[in-house]
DNA sequence: CCTTTGATAATGTGATCACAAATTTGCCCA
DNA sequence: TGGGCAAATTTGTGATCACATTATCAAAGG
C-alpha cells in the first residue's frame, strides 16, 4: 500500500458474488437464445438446476426483470419475456436508433488491435455458420457487436443496448435453428472495411444493414 | 367469472407487493432528484426509513442498480450513481436520441384528452416555477414528459428512456435550487402546439430544444 | 367427453439469522 | 498535535423458515 491518499479508488479484480455469477450465467443464456420466449422458469428451478440456494436467483431474476428480459406477472409467475408482433418492430426500431449511432462513436476510438479482434470473432462466426453450430453462431454474433460497441467507452448507451439484446435474444434461438438455409451478405465484413476506412457513414450504414438482415431472419419464423 | 377460457388474462388489480412499493418509492425519490448524486446509502438504513424489512429494499436496490440509477461497487458500497462529464454528456446524446423519436411516435395516437392532460400538467408547472417549488417542479416536469411519452404505446423504448432519466435524476437536484434565476422559453408548450397541428418536425424540435435548456441549466451547475 | 370443484403441491414474498469483509472508531506512539 | 494500527461496529450476502396465494390435478357432476 504505498499511495494512502489516491489509492482510495476500490480496484479489487472481482470478488466471486454468487447473485453476480447466477446473473451472467443466465445473462448468456438468454443472449445467445438459449430460452424460448414465454417459457415458464422458477426461481428454486433455476437455484437447483445452479447449484445455489434461492437467494441470489432471486436477486438476479430481480435484475433481469428490471431489464425486460424476464416478466414477472402479477400472479407470482415468471417467465421469460414473451414476444409479440408489436414489441419485435418496436426492438428493432430501438436497434436501428442505438447500434448505428454507438458504432459511430466506437469508431473514434479505433485501432488496429480492435479490427484485428473484430476479424477473428467474424471468422469463427463464419466457422460456426459453415459447421451448423448455432450456439456458436450466436455468441459469436453477441461477441462481434458488443466488442465493437464497448470500444465507443459509452457505458450507458451500452446498457441500453444490453437491456434491447436481452429481450430479443430468447427469439434468436428460433432463427438458429435454420441457420444457413439462406445464404446472407456478410455486413460484419462491410463494418470492418469502414473501421478500416474510417467511413463513419459506410459504418452505419452496416450496422443498420446487419440489424435489418437479422431481424428479417428471425422475424420469417415469427409469423407461423 | 363469467367466462373462463377468455378471463385467463391475469387483470388482477395490483396485489400490494412490499418491495414494488418500495422501488416506486425510491423510484420517484431519485426521478425527482431527492437524493444527492453520490452519496451513500445503505439497504438497513432505507429499510428502517421506508419502515420495512430489509428484504424489499434488497430486490427495489438491485432493480436500481440494474437500471443505472443506482450503483453497488465491488467493495460492498451502496450510493446514488455518481456524476462525471462524460457521463452527462452521453445521458444527453441519449436523451436526443430517444426522447424526440418516441414524442413523434406519441403523436400518432394523438388526442384532444392526451393535450388537455399535458396543457394542465404545464400549467401546474408553471405554478411551481411561480411559487419556487423545486419539488413540485421536478415532478410535473417528469409526468409532462413521460405522459407524453406514453401516449407512444412504446414500452421498450419508454423502459430505455426511464433508465435515463433515472441516471441524470439526482443531477436535477443541483439546478432546482436556483430554480427561477434565468427565465426559459417553454418549449412544452410549443411541443404542446405541434401535437396540436400534427407537426411532427416541429414537435421533434422542440423536445430537443427542451432537453438542450434543460441539460444546459444542469450543465451549468455542474462546473464549479 | 367436457366442465366444475375440491384438495394437494408448488411458488414468490418477507423476515430473521449467520458470516465474512469493509468501514469506522478510538487509542497509542512519535 | 498528527498519523497509523487494532478493536469494534456496520454492511452486503447467503441460507433457511413461515406464509399467503396460485397452479395443478384427480374425482365428481352434467
Amino acid at each position: 500500500m504505498p499511495a494512502s491518499k489516491s489509492n482510495k479508488r476500490d480496484e479489487i479484480p472481482d470478488r466471486k458474488i454468487a447473485h453476480e455469477e447466477t446473473y451472467k450465467t443466465l445473462y448468456y443464456s438468454i443472449i445467445t437464445g438459449h430460452f424460448e420466449p414465454g417459457k415458464v422458469l422458477t426461481i428454486r428451478g433455476l437455484a437447483e438446476q445452479l447449484g445455489c440456494s434461492p437467494m441470489p436467483v432471486r436477486e438476479a431474476v430481480r435484475r433481469l426483470v428490471a431489464l425486460g428480459a424476464l416478466k414477472m406477472r402479477n400472479t407470482r409467475r415468471l417467465s421469460v419475456a414473451p414476444m409479440t408482433e408489436e414489441r419485435f418492430a418496436e426492438i428493432w426500431s430501438a436497434r436501428v436508433l442505438l447500434e448505428p449511432e454507438i458504432a459511430a462513436r466506437a469508431m473514434v476510438h479505433s485501432s488496429k488491435a480492435l479490427i484485428r479482434k473484430l476479424q477473428r470473432i467474424d471468422d469463427e462466426l463464419a466457422q460456426a455458420i459453415e459447421r451448423g453450430d448455432p450456439d456458436k453462431y450466436s455468441l459469436k454474433n453477441w461477441e462481434f457487436h458488443f466488442t465493437l460497441y464497448r470500444a465507443s467507452a459509452c457505458p450507458i448507451i451500452l446498457r441500453l443496448i444490453e437491456s434491447v439484446w436481452l429481450q430479443f435474444g430468447p427469439f434468436m434461438r428460433l432463427v438458429t435453428g435454420r441457420l444457413g438455409t439462406s445464404y446472407v451478405v456478410d455486413q460484419h465484413q462491410k463494418a470492418i472495411e469502414a473501421l478500416k476506412n474510417k467511413d463513419e457513414a459506410a459504418l452505419r450504414e452496416a450496422i443498420r444493414l446487419d440489424i435489418q438482415d437479422g431481424m428479417e431472419r428471425i422475424g420469417m419464423d415469427f409469423r407461423n
